[in-house]
DNA sequence: CGGGACGTTGACGGTCGTCAAAATTAGTGG
DNA sequence: CCACTAATTTTGACGACCGTCAACGTCCCG
């Protein structure tokens, strides 16, 4: 539906790579070139040159407590975050108070690129759990990529996946029941987790009810009501914020009725 | 609320530079460096020498006659369009048929983003007049846009434009009741035709209220009845496709009720 | 002039929002 | 570590908004 159309090769490649690891933590050099999160957030087939020059795109990390902004509406734009560890909600306001949820944001996903624009930022992005960051100077990216064509062309196609992305969501709040919202929502998030070599039926909801709502266009209360239905017909098993799927078939089936598996 | 964000100065430079040439058509040269359009889809303060090595990225002219596509989902992404004259829309199919109008296009904004990331469309773009579009190959601008820091900046602008168009779309679908959606609808569609030297106060609709509907995310019965109950509190004449907006701060008020102007 | 696409209007019902209260959990400070 | 408060979640009752179905009206184009 509204999924991030990744190469799982390379990002499975990536998690083997992690798992293969044995240094200590403080003797991996911080840059890009020995980042386990390389196949999600720069272009695949650099010469060893090129990557150290992408290295030096990255400013600076930055950790971002829980429940604090990134970025929000209105400062000046001068980076491009790509989120190392942690999760995101990006959202923006209606001059009367109403927000919407834009998306959540999860290691190796890029951040901030509504910025571009106009220089400055159009929508808030908050920590839903501590996070941390590399900073990407988007002048220092640009420059780059007019050197490495690689980068170049990466750049553009992160941008046209937020689009198609955007697109699945319109879709999703034009013309979807709270039910379909829902499911659809879920399989998201747990592909984009098993992606990252989670678990394919368990997950941890990092936002709130009203965020999910928020995200969905659904009020709080349908969102739990949902969840509870699902629960009742034995799909899923919700505590809270702990989630397991039990039947990822039955979700399909609610997201796209028609299908015959 | 979910508008383009242009330069007002530089489009009505655009529309009184049109004002001003009395040449016939035919002795126009066909190319961006002439085109009156310029100003909305090519980047301002170029060298001469910058804006003829521009014009070689338009390699062709397209025209589309009305009911036709531009490009379908699942073709082969090539190019980047930019439209001359004439108006679009852009639809994704969900898999069990519903589908969704994702945006209107018009004259000055450029289509096909969405190819970008998989070298293939997602969306179907489909003329609701006959129309004319700069057929722009994407490696010429990729190539072009390493060279000229103007254009890659400006590539850059339009992609995050489109994210940030879509963030407000999402606003609208999420949070809006349907005369909020219809009202702003309408107020982001004269808006644009006015940056484009059209009226400010009247508009022909050049899609069908079913294809609003997908868009807003509502029934044609529901846009219908919208108009109508728009018409009966006098603040719009609605006749067919022709639209007299008669009360546009009504208007703004119902997008933002608590807002005092 | 006639057929088909498009638009309008009405009646009715379902989905989801609103309001309210209770239950459960998380967070804070002693 | 525990008590206490705030935040979040769940569930119920009710109603509004909008979708569905149906019939009719209008416009356009061959």
């Amino acid at each position: 539906m509204f999924d991030q159309a990744r190469s799982l090769i390379h990002i499975r490649a990536a998690t083997k790579l992690l798992q293969n690891k044995t240094m200590k933590p403080e003797t991996i050099k911080v840059a890009c070139s020995n980042c386990n999160l390389r196949e999600l957030c720069m272009p695949i087939g650099l010469s060893t040159e090129e990557l150290d020059r992408i290295d030096l795109i990255v400013a600076a990390r930055r950790k971002i407590k829980r429940g604090t902004t990134l970025f929000r509406n209105g400062e000046k734009f001068t980076s491009l975050y790509a989120i190392r560890t942690g999760f995101f909600k990006t959202s923006i306001a209606s001059e009367d108070g109403r927000d919407q949820v834009t998306g959540f944001q999860m290691a190796g996903e890029v951040i901030g690129l509504d910025g571009i624009v106009n220089d400055s930022h159009t929508c808030d992005a908050i920590a839903l759990e501590d996070a941390e960051v590399c900073v990407m100077p988007f002048d220092r990216i640009e420059e780059l990529s007019r050197e490495v064509n690689a980068l170049q062309r990466h750049v553009h196609k992160i941008m046209s996946r937020e689009i198609v992305r955007e697109h699945g969501v319109m879709l999703l709040l034009g013309s979807m029941r709270a039910e379909e919202r829902l499911a659809s929502f879920l399989l998201n998030l747990v592909q984009r987790l098993h992606a990252r070599g989670f678990s394919q039926s368990e997950l941890i909801l990092r936002m709130t009810r009203e965020e999910i709502g928020s995200f969905l266009g659904l009020k709080l209360e349908t969102v739990s009501r949902t969840f509870s239905k699902f629960a009742a017909e034995g799909i899923v098993e919700v505590k809270q914020r702990h989630v397991h799927i039990l039947n990822t078939e039955a979700l399909k089936d609610i997201v796209n009725p028609k299908a015959c598996h």
